[in-house]
DNA sequence: TTATCTCAGGAAAACGTTTACCCAAAACTC
DNA sequence: GAGTTTTGGGTAAACGTTTTCCTGAGATAA
């Protein structure tokens, strides 16, 4: 494979000059620059990545881990996360997690073992597996962009929404409605819940909003178990309107749950949203086309990864930058799949 | 960071051997081994892939091309082929390529200069653009296999799926039915297809299977546009159904599509599959969340990737493997959102 | 015992860049 | 015009591995 070297011998100039016309780091009289440029066309030369890394030490790519690629709402994160890296400039390094710590593991050192210039992590929910994995990063100094979950106890850059108020905002609307029975369901494997944690988050906010309203919040009215998301929001509102028929109104906490709430709703003979309101959060495209068009929380998921890139980018080009954390809000938005209870 | 140098002296051995012990290239006596393997314990040693590539001249990656990774297909592709390039021991660079000439051509640039040791390229669909890029690897000998989209003109692995026949069969099961009026609504820009382009080879199944039975195909029921997929579900439909009132079995091209497809259908007053038949095709976990469950064409999606991921690893072990051209079948799966016309 | 062979492990040469350092010539300064 | 500064471009030293080649010691053979 052509090499520098090739092109400096073509162009009759030192293999400085080639690096040096290529980067833009010095000055080039004008014909030389010319000859170097002619000389790299006329043989295709690509400058070999691992070689300059080596040099450099550094990689101008980041490694990002993330649940699932396939996942509603990951995909489109990881959508937004490489158009966004990608215009900066730099390669990102996709994993799935898959809710395997094993797998996290070797990700997280395949990373180091690429030298990375970052890593962007969405921990993986359930649970506090991920803890690990940032504290091996810190370790090594890697700068590093938590998203989607809050984890309070580390120091590190941070970009999440307000889950709480997202959920507040749902209940509030619903109660506003005149729902009194609010059901919620969620597709999260254990009963115990971590703070910081979307699903948790969202449900305290539903809860507070009750309480706000002076309604009692029942327990026995939220769902989880550990399925896949659609199929979980149908197995789950089917016991849920089976067990507590006098549930009017079901907080997915996710639109992919809805989807399957919706499903479940059809099949018990349920009219959305005559018999039974439905809202949702997210809002993928999914919501809006959905039948009926789904109400829904807002996630800003644009504005998530190019916060994310712009953190981690800071830190990298100025280490001494202080994480920060910064927390975006939802947005309601109102569609056919809720209305009063009858 | 360390290096193997600090390793290989505080084993007290030469870095070669270090390395040996490392890759397990040469026989290295169990004293040195463990002394060795206590000091990457010790060090937390982490070698340094650019160099570790520099040398091997092979990177253990490989550049995934891919049209948009929050698409509901290429999401679940993309996921698949993760899965499978992990397990084998390889890190996959992806990038998605949004119908964007210039981001693909930058990409390919981005992959050689990384030096993959393979690309797995999914064809933007539409047109022929992605054969440049098809070219510009073949060109450096960089083993490729094609996922998706046939591209004949050329000799490279390619997998895909018998359109024709999933096209074939979902039309044919309509006709049994005995639907003799069938819509086909597509999310593509260009009028003129592309022979290996799936719609355009679902279409022309349709075409055949209506053949077959005597009916004939009607061009002016065939809607395509550029638009998001469900977003040209929805408008596609409304545009058929209105135009055309006697049409009573819709043929979505993708699953997102069908979701389109049945929004329009309730918003119009039709009820599926009462007054109106509608068929996907893909078989995403979607497919049987919707209400009502989508009668829809499987694809074997797994396997695809699987298939992909074996074709590649094959010809960059043995570069003499001739290229292969795989093709699976599809599989019709009949849920709720077909019935006889009334 | 001596000659040959085997083999574990070390020294050093690559791999292809970037960049610190150096030098000669040109451009200033007075 | 002599001394000083600037500057365009070359030389060579890294960066951290893998791997070829080599060596000396132990094993084997006669």
């Amino acid at each position: 494979m052509t090499s520098i070297k090739t092109v400096a011998q073509r162009a009759q100039v030192s293999i400085a000059t080639v690096s040096r016309v290529l980067n833009g780091t010095k000055y080039v009289s004008p014909d030389i620059k010319q000859r170097v440029l002619e000389a790299v066309e006329a043989l295709n030369y690509h400058p070999n990545a691992p070689a300059r890394n080596l040099r450099r030490q550094r990689t101008q790519s980041i490694g990002v881990l993330i649940p699932q690629l396939n996942d509603l709402f990951f995909s489109d994160l990881a959508y937004v996360l490489e158009k966004s890296l990608f215009a900066a400039g730099y390669t990102p390094l996709f994993c799935s997690t898959e809710n395997d710590e094993e797998k996290e593991m070797m990700s997280v050192d395949n990373f180091i073992n690429h030298r990375v210039d970052g890593v962007i992590l969405i921990p993986s929910v359930p649970g506090s597996k991920s803890v690990n994995s940032v504290e091996r990063l810190l370790e090594r100094q890697i700068p590093i962009v938590l998203v989607d979950r809050a984890m309070p106890e580390f120091q590190v850059n941070q970009v999440i929404i307000n889950n709480q108020q997202g959920g507040y905002s749902a209940a509030d609307y619903l109660l506003r409605l005149g729902h009194r029975h609010i059901g919620v369901v969620d597709a999260i494997g254990e009963p115990a819940r971590y703070i910081g944690e979307p699903g948790y988050e969202r449900t305290s906010g539903v809860q507070q909003a009750m309480l706000a309203h002076g309604v009692l919040f029942d327990n026995r009215l939220v769902i989880m178990d550990r399925l896949g998301k659609m199929e979980m929001g149908y197995h789950g509102a089917l016991r849920l309107l089976r067990q507590s028929s006098h549930v009017t109104a079901i907080f997915a906490l996710t639109d992919a749950i809805a989807v399957g709430v919706l499903r479940a709703a059809s099949e018990l003979g349920l009219h959305v949203p005559r018999d039974l309101s439905v809202i949702g959060f997210d809002d993928m495209v999914l919501a809006s086309h959905v039948t009926p068009r789904l109400t829904t929380v807002a996630q800003p998921i644009e504005n998530i990864g190019q916060t994310a890139t712009r953190l981690l980018l800071g830190q990298i080009q100025a280490s001494s930058a202080p994480p920060e954390t910064v927390i975006l809000e939802t947005k309601l938005v109102i569609r056919e799949s809720t209305a009063p209870p009858r």
